[in-house]
DNA sequence: TTCCGGTAGC
DNA sequence: GCTACCGGAA
């Protein structure tokens, strides 16, 4: 009882806002002609108003009904689609003109369950026509209605989420009043579009602010929920722990990619098997056994690295001569070198272990 | 540079 | 249930 008085506020509130500061005279409104109706809310998908209004009359003038649009060829409609993007949205306004004309003989299917079978036209846009078109009480739930809800009611958990977005279907239902439906579908577009807009929503003159639940919490900048960060791609990769004589082998990287010419840790190949076999051929040293160092995560922005540092000993007398790309560093002075950050971790690991990590003096 | 978004198609 | 589509806006 308690949620049926909160809801009938709901529609009664937006529409009564919609009377005083709703959008009454865009060119696809004052019109019930399924058409006009229809192309003005494919436009409108991830398309702003003020880019939609010059497109959507060039459409009308050379596709006055869905009978030319069906005649012309597809070419001819993607044309005066140029510019809009989405061009799987003129193809298939194209396509389902002429599956009107075909399945229906040129009269428009009636209701949002037939609507929502033509191509291009999923749930919600079917909604959104039948309401306009028919007075169907059919719920919408765009972008828009999305974060309108999301923030009156405090729904949390990422629409794009499928319990979420079942969640939130189901209370656009609940919340549809049983008459002034187009009216107050549109009041649902005019306010996410206008006033509980993502970045700076205009609280002040809003006519949910009293009944909002992340206004009141104060969460407004929080909800809807942000997608959650997709995973990042895991790479993997096994460096050379060269030690000789308390020095350690720095090889510069190449100029540009991570770590663009600064000296690191050799990167032994993934493929390699045989790492003393590698830094043998590699650098004509003779050294003893790998040894496995713990494994390392970074974070880079765009991935994770999983570095597994694998520890080469080999006999002082054996350093092959430093040069410009190569550089024999004393695990005691790390302090003053430019190393990236999991580099400095892996050897400060090592040079902080007191040695316990490396075998006695002079082995290798 | 990153985020956003209906629908289709996977 | 994930991504591509494409341009605009933050």
């Amino acid at each position: 009882m308690e949620r049926t008085t909160r809801n009938g506020d709901f529609a009664t509130r937006l529409i009564a806002w919609h009377g005083g500061h709703g959008r009454h005279d865009l060119p696809w409104q004052n019109t019930r002609d399924p058409y006009r109706i229809w192309l003005s809310e494919i436009m409108l998908q991830q398309t702003q108003v003020d880019t939609v209004i010059p497109y959507y009359a060039r459409f009308l003038a050379r596709f006055p009904d869905v009978v030319s649009l069906a005649a012309a060829p597809v070419d001819d409609v993607l044309a005066l689609w140029s510019g809009l993007g989405y061009y799987a949205r003129a193809r298939n306004l194209h396509k389902a003109a002429q599956a009107v004309v075909a399945r229906h003989g040129g009269g428009f299917p009636r209701s949002a369950a037939e609507i929502a079978e033509l191509p291009g036209i999923g749930r919600s846009t079917a909604a959104a026509i039948a309401a306009f078109a028919f007075d169907e009480r059919a719920a919408i739930l765009d972008g828009n209605v999305k974060r309108v809800l999301c923030r009156v009611f405090g729904i949390d958990g990422f629409p794009g989420e499928r319990a979420v977005e079942q969640r939130l279907w189901a209370l656009a239902e609940e919340l549809l009043p049983h008459t002034g439906i187009g009216t107050y579908i549109q009041a649902q577009m005019d306010l996410g579009a206008t006033l509980c807009t993502r970045g700076k929503p205009a609280c002040g003159r809003c006519p949910m602010a009293d009944i909002c639940v992340a206004l009141r919490e104060e969460r407004v900048a929080e909800l809807p929920a942000a997608r959650p960060k997709k995973a990042m791609p895991q790479r993997h990769a096994q460096v050379a722990v060269i030690v000789a004589d308390g020095t350690v082998l720095l090889e510069r990287r190449p100029p540009t990619g991570i770590w663009g010419g600064l000296l690191t840790l050799p990167e032994i190949p993934g493929d390699s098997s045989d790492p003393a076999g590698w830094v043998a051929a590699r650098y004509g040293l003779r050294p003893g056994e790998a040894k496995a160092l713990p494994v390392l995560n970074h974070v880079f922005t765009h991935f994770r690295l999983e570095i597994t540092p694998l520890l080469l000993e080999v006999d002082g007398h054996g350093r092959m001569a430093a040069d410009a790309d190569h550089r024999w560093l004393a695990l005691d002075s790390l302090a003053d070198a430019g190393l990236p950050t999991p580099v400095r971790r892996i050897l400060a690991e090592l040079a902080g272990s007191g040695g316990d990590l490396l075998s006695p003096r002079g082995a290798g």
